[in-house]
DNA sequence: CTCTTCGTGTCAGTCTTCTGACACGGGTCA
DNA sequence: TGACCCGTGTCAGAAGACTGACACGAAGAG
């Protein structure tokens, strides 16, 4: 099974381990998020706007991972939902600088708790020192894929 | 932007950085096997098969981190491609082993050299030390993440 | 033996996200 | 001034993944 000594053995490959910790975090976060009625990315783009007002369309979806296609099909939701709002005409260019209404930020405020519950949980068992380990060593990584993707 | 105490900040939250080389790594992937013609989940399910001759559909999926019926769909591209084959009877209950044909296991080699470039290419700068105590910590965050859901 | 529970493969429909493409505003530089 | 490039918002279509539901076989409890 993994003495092929070709492949990338699954049992400790970092990228796989990444991505099965991604995938139960998000897992996770989707279970306490739902009694919510929200998403992650749902949960993402608000979280993000509270920390940042002002942010445009395209700003979003790059600091929630998605496509700008993506975050402008859910800014619209958002905007229906009453948790968001962009003005009708752009202040400068095209850029649409989206804020948080009142009700979204109680929304947020809720989610927020469950959301940082489960981080907390996450990071039950590990020391501060693991913590900063693994803080470095992930930035160490997205670093070297960025620069590689930019470079080749 | 980071100092209002009450929510998650995106700054230094490990959950965030977890997503956010999640999502690297992912289209740092995307990048080298689209030349091939296959996406991750493509190469994910016959690395894994690879590795573990006969694997059912339910068990790809798992492993796969989607579920069951994707990876359903997945297996019957990837049929049709002959790149795996299926046997028509279940040997023993409902379950269908899941086998890479030849044509399946070449496709996978040229894979696997495109997907370790990457794998090596995000552990540059981290020394063997750094990536066992990562290896480590994502290990636990996993743990304590499916403890809490199993528990809750 | 019978019943219940669990896991499995599969069908159907829906939702989310993505890729491709277009027009527009702003900045740079000749 | 005009040409060019880049980033942006948006529309349209396609691909991927998900939820819900069903029938079936295996394993265990009674």
């Amino acid at each position: 099974m993994s003495q092929d000594g070709a492949g990338v053995d699954l049992e400790t490959s970092l990228g796989y381990l990444l991505k099965e910790a991604s995938s139960v975090l998000r897992s996770a976060m989707e279970e306490v998020l739902r009694p919510l009625g929200m998403s992650v990315t749902h949960y993402s783009c608000l979280e993000l706007l509270a920390q940042r007002p002002g942010l445009s369309n395209s700003e979003l979806a790059r600091g929630t991972f998605v496509t700008r296609q993506s975050m402008n099909v859910l800014l619209r939701t958002l905007e229906r939902a009453g948790h968001v709002t962009r003005p009708a005409e752009a202040p400068v260019g095209k850029v649409l600088p989206a804020r948080l209404t009142p009700r979204g930020r109680r929304k947020l405020e809720k989610a927020t708790v469950a959301v940082r519950s489960v981080e907390i949980r996450m990071l039950a068992g590990l020391t501060e020192t693991e913590q900063s380990g693994a803080f470095r060593i992930l930035q160490s990584m997205i670093h070297s894929l960025r620069d590689g993707n930019a470079g080749a």
